[in-house]
DNA sequence: TAGAACTCTAAGCATGCTCTCAGGAACATC
DNA sequence: GATGTTCCTGAGAGCATGCTTAGAGTTCTA
């Protein structure tokens, strides 16, 4: 974890936000703290951390709401849930909505700590994925191929950033299909090699070198080397 | 998710372990289960699982334990621990021993498949084989002997990477049959023979030495030293 | 509300992979 | 060396796989 990295705690329980924030801050952390909805979502916008921790429980709009908002804006910063002991529901809601872990209160320090230092090692990176010459920023959904723009729609976008995100992967049609479409088994559909014929006619332009490979029999991959 | 995705289940309650088990399956996972600690260590190493629900308490040796073993090996599936409500210190610990999340008894089913689910869809990485100087990239499905790139057909490829996770052992025609072609037994076919040849053509290059050995009357066997 | 944009299905077609078959080579046993 | 068994190999038929294109159905937009 780098120095300095930057902290939204949103609680309303003064109690807990005055024992966790100096605690943050003791570990070289820069915290903001917020004590509702509204605030918290404000804070989200403007401070711009790299990490929110947000109590479920919340005056004017619970975390719930802010986290659906924020997603809604495209925020994509990870969120660690802080949830009353037994509220299970919550927190399969929280994960599927897009929160990233969750904590039950009451919770220890070292606990909530282990939580943050692992959820930052594996969100620390570019908003931006590369392959090749090819970019894709996740946050504005622009896509670049040296300098050329490519517009996406919708459905090419997730696929493209889909496999962007596992370059060199032979991502098999079953995959593609669960992960980019929200398929069952057995459906029958060739929307897959559809979509990747699109994909090739925008982003492999003629004279470019082919990204989007076919692996017979397997599926395709994006390739970056 | 990929269907098939093998999970193994160390749990030493019956109850639990009899509920979560078919659940799983019911969801296309492959499931294997065990009750104590040595034998969780066997099954890991033996199943080869894509992912590890782990008890903490556990018989003979706890799920601490295990994971450290394993973690020691070189073994890096990830594991989701299974705690009792207020062990903390056990949840920082394993957090820190390299468990990538855990799961507070007790427990909805519904919350530990949304995690399972996390945590498969964040930690698919490389996966490499190796085999004397043949390396088989289980991600990519490319397939090197030394610097020299080998292009395979789906067959092919899927012929060689079973062999190559099963080194030095004789693998009957049948084993093969079963295990690359869905085929059941008392069909006569030469199928075996013919993708081996190819294979060696590819594989075993003139001047090269033959990794691909015929045992005569049992199978046949990739040599790794 | 009409038109545009998007998503997906379906059918036709080219490619080359998969597998069968048959003859020949290699090996074991006497 | 003769004989029977096991394995290898080349050729080719059939068919699965993946690419294209057209268009129907749906959703978005002006």
């Amino acid at each position: 974890m780098r120095p300095g990295t930057r902290v939204l705690l949103v609680e309303d329980d003064r109690l807990i936000a005055e024992f966790v924030e100096p605690e943050l801050e003791r570990l070289g952390f820069r915290v903001r703290c917020a004590y509702d909805g509204p605030s918290g979502l404000e804070a989200a916008r403007n401070f711009e951390p790299e990490l929110i921790v947000l109590d479920i429980m919340l005056p004017k709009i619970d975390g719930v709401g802010v986290l659906k908002e924020l997603r809604s804006e495209g925020v994509r910063t990870p969120v660690i849930m802080l949830t009353a002991r037994d509220a299970t529901i919550d927190k399969v809601h929280s994960l599927d909505l897009g929160a990233d872990d969750y904590v039950t209160k009451p919770f220890e320090m070292d606990e909530l700590l282990a939580r943050i230092r692992a959820l930052l090692r594996r969100t620390e990176g570019d908003e931006v994925l590369r392959v090749a010459d090819l970019e894709v920023n996740t946050s504005t959904h622009e896509v670049r191929r040296k300098e050329r723009k490519i517009d996406l729609t919708a459905r090419e976008y997730a696929l493209l950033e889909f496999m962007a995100r596992h370059p060199n992967r032979v991502l098999s049609r079953e995959l593609l299909l669960s992960q980019v479409w929200d398929r069952g088994f057995g459906v029958t559909t060739n929307v897959v090699e559809v979509y990747i014929a699109y994909l090739r006619k925008k982003v492999d332009g003629p004279g470019e070198q082919r990204l989007i490979q076919t692996l017979r029999g397997s599926g395709y991959a994006l390739k970056g080397a």
